[in-house]
DNA sequence: GCCTAAAATTTTAAGCTTGAAATATCATAT
DNA sequence: ATATGATATTTCAAGCTTAAAATTTTAGGC
């Protein structure tokens, strides 16, 4: 067996020694590798982009319908984006969109039967292609970086960017 | 002082029990939360995209200049990307575009004075705003989190994705 | 010189993304 | 009833992104 090729990192060899912008980088890095790599799977044997795949994944989670400001929040995207992909959604019978009986201003959104069973398939890919990627760590390194991006995702919350700068 | 609002985990309370799904969900949290932002701020106090400061950033590591092809792979984004980006940043004069002397197919892209300037301020913002983002982890952690995504990289670099699935 | 394969780039079509402006509806206070 | 402000959504313009096709140039082989 050959060594696997080593990820080049996104602007490699810069920024010196400004450590955090480093670590940085190397979170980005990954995370871009991670999704350009399912995003082309899908692609490539689905024929599904990815933010389809996550209205789909929202509405699975919601079988009695989600309005479409609901999906905007959940998925943390605009609300004009929604609408785009949920309209080509529709176009291709894999969501249907029902005027909401309670509020005239509101569509719901919801998996057809045809979009539930096409979402089951990605569900199981996408698991299968996180495992894969992640079988390089042991079980205490995984639980170990998820708790260190918990521990991120609160010194994210604490910065409020209120600084002058 | 008021506690912090948490940051919402996309796909929030999904995905059940697939400990490795949750561990790239919360990873891709953090990488988008710390992008949106960094693009925000840039656009808010400097009018700058995200994908052009990334175009510079490369330029003024290399200041004898590169060819399209050479800041494609530096960013890992596609040929037909970098000729857009390129092109409005020539546009702002930012950059200039030179045919390369040995070879009639490439051009040379190079920062200008103004290029040049605009980017010393938006590095440095850049690597405060990195710095406050990452202030509620220790040195300790933050080192340890550099460590595990650097074994992180080295599992996607042995994934090579040919598992028939 | 001429032919061909490879390389660098540009063009094109489709889709995602955002923010702002425009529409439509709801809820409420008069 | 009607005016007002808030809410839900759509539309629009600008820009990013990709893959695939087209263009131009290079480098060799004949």
């Amino acid at each position: 067996m050959t060594a696997p090729a080593a990820i080049r990192e996104k602007h490699d060899g810069a920024m010196g020694a400004h450590g955090n912008v480093r670590l940085w980088l190397r979170l980005l890095t990954c995370a871009t590798v991670i999704e350009k790599r399912i995003k082309r799977r899908f692609a490539d044997r689905f024929g599904v982009t990815l933010p389809r795949f996550d209205v789909m994944a929202a509405l699975d989670r919601h079988p009695e319908g989600m309005t479409m400001g609901q999906l905007s929040q959940a998925l943390l995207v605009s609300n004009g984006n929604v609408t785009g992909v949920v309209q080509t959604l529709a176009r291709d019978r894999y969501v249907s969109i029902a005027p909401s009986p309670t509020d005239g201003r509101a569509s719901i959104v919801r998996l057809t039967q045809q979009g539930r069973e096409c979402f089951a398939g990605l569900a199981d890919a996408h698991h299968d292609w996180i495992d894969a990627m992640l079988a390089g760590l042991s079980r205490d390194q995984r639980t170990a970086l998820y708790d260190l991006l918990g521990a991120l995702k609160h010194s994210l919350a604490a910065d409020t960017g209120k600084e002058d700068a």
